[in-house]
DNA sequence: TTATCGTATTAACATATGTTAATAGGTTTG
DNA sequence: CAAACCTATTAACATATGTTAATACGATAA
């Protein structure tokens, strides 16, 4: 498992009987498009690392309508983290906006492992670290950004997310609507 | 240090003589109304316990305007850790808004000790998973909330926000102008 | 006490974004 | 091919919030 072996290691170099342990607990696995990694009110199970794919994560709100709060790219860590945390139902969907590849882990298995291996332990630590970055930065970018901000800098990240995914996706990841967004592309692209 | 002792059993249960060796690297220190616990543009060395008084996280625009992105209120884990992460110029400032005691710990001992102890490495991990939910929490909040739920969230949270700190610093941790917040107070109070 | 200063409120106006609905393209399906 | 469907665009209007400036209020200092 090269490719496992290797993003643990970018992540933090762990020691190989670590990594062998957390090879044990690993499966890979393939979701088609629309298939669901973790859904709203289930408790979930597992932890994922996006292989390939595109994976999104959104709230529903009582009138039904979806907050896009994250778009998953290859190589990334993804699942519904906050529940797994709290062991409780999930407050937000996980699911596969393409055919993804991704390698399954049980997050009780790994939080077991996390407490009898120091190296795994940190490793743990590392993600978590790198996680709260991401989202410190989007918090940055609720505040700060406006949406066409918002919208140039997910460009950058993502540069062929209009390819990927329709626009009313990019859209609720940017927290306005397709309309705005429509308004907003046309500026742009005027000039 | 029973104040401490607990603070770390109560995050996760911990032997005592990882609890030893972090009172090695933890000293108490006070602020005064004002004072800053992590400058932006500066490196910072320590994360905080804070044990009474109120602080603020907050970005700062190019044109001055500050952002306030968290308040901190007793007893919780404060300081720029994204800097301390990354051993990074901060790209946020810490002040006190009122007196502050605190304990302080030098980041870099405490991932020292991550990397010695399993115990104090469960600790870290703890930490930035409570880290994680706040965030998570937070982001919700931005997205789906309006301003007028983000007030009175905040006031849910902390009753007593109001005789803390000026309105001015509230509308900025809501995200929206003081007039913003003086009309949606009108609003609500009228009924 | 009066003057000063920081803060909060209010009004008037500007702007970004939301809502709804109509329309136009593109793709899929019968 | 035509029908149906999904998506994006556009227009018209509504709303939340920003900006600026004037005013009022309250605490502190002279």
């Amino acid at each position: 498992m090269k490719f496992l072996t290797d993003f643990i290691n970018s992540i933090e170099k762990t020691p190989d009987v670590s990594i062998e342990k957390l090879l044990t607990i690993i499966s890979y696995k393939e979701f088609k498009k629309g298939d669901s990694i973790a859904k709203l009110g289930e408790i979930p199970s597992d932890v994922y690392v996006l292989k390939s794919g595109v994976i999104r994560s959104f709230f529903t709100d009582e009138k039904g309508k979806e907050y896009i709060r994250n778009l998953f790219i290859p190589v990334k860590t993804t699942g519904a983290l906050g529940a797994l945390i709290l062991n409780k139902p999930s407050r937000l969907s996980y699911d596969c906006l393409t055919e993804c590849k991704v390698y399954s882990i049980n997050f009780n298995k790994f939080k077991k492992l996390t407490k009898e291996d120091k190296a795994i332990s940190n490793l743990y630590s590392t993600i978590l670290e790198y996680i709260f970055l991401t989202l410190e930065s989007k918090i940055y970018d609720l505040s700060v950004l406006n949406a066409t901000e918002r919208y140039l800098k997910l460009k950058k990240q993502i540069p062929d997310i209009e390819h990927l995914i329709p626009q009313y996706h990019i859209a609720s990841y940017l927290n306005i609507t397709p309309v705005q967004l429509s308004r907003i592309r046309k500026e742009i692209y005027s000039k």
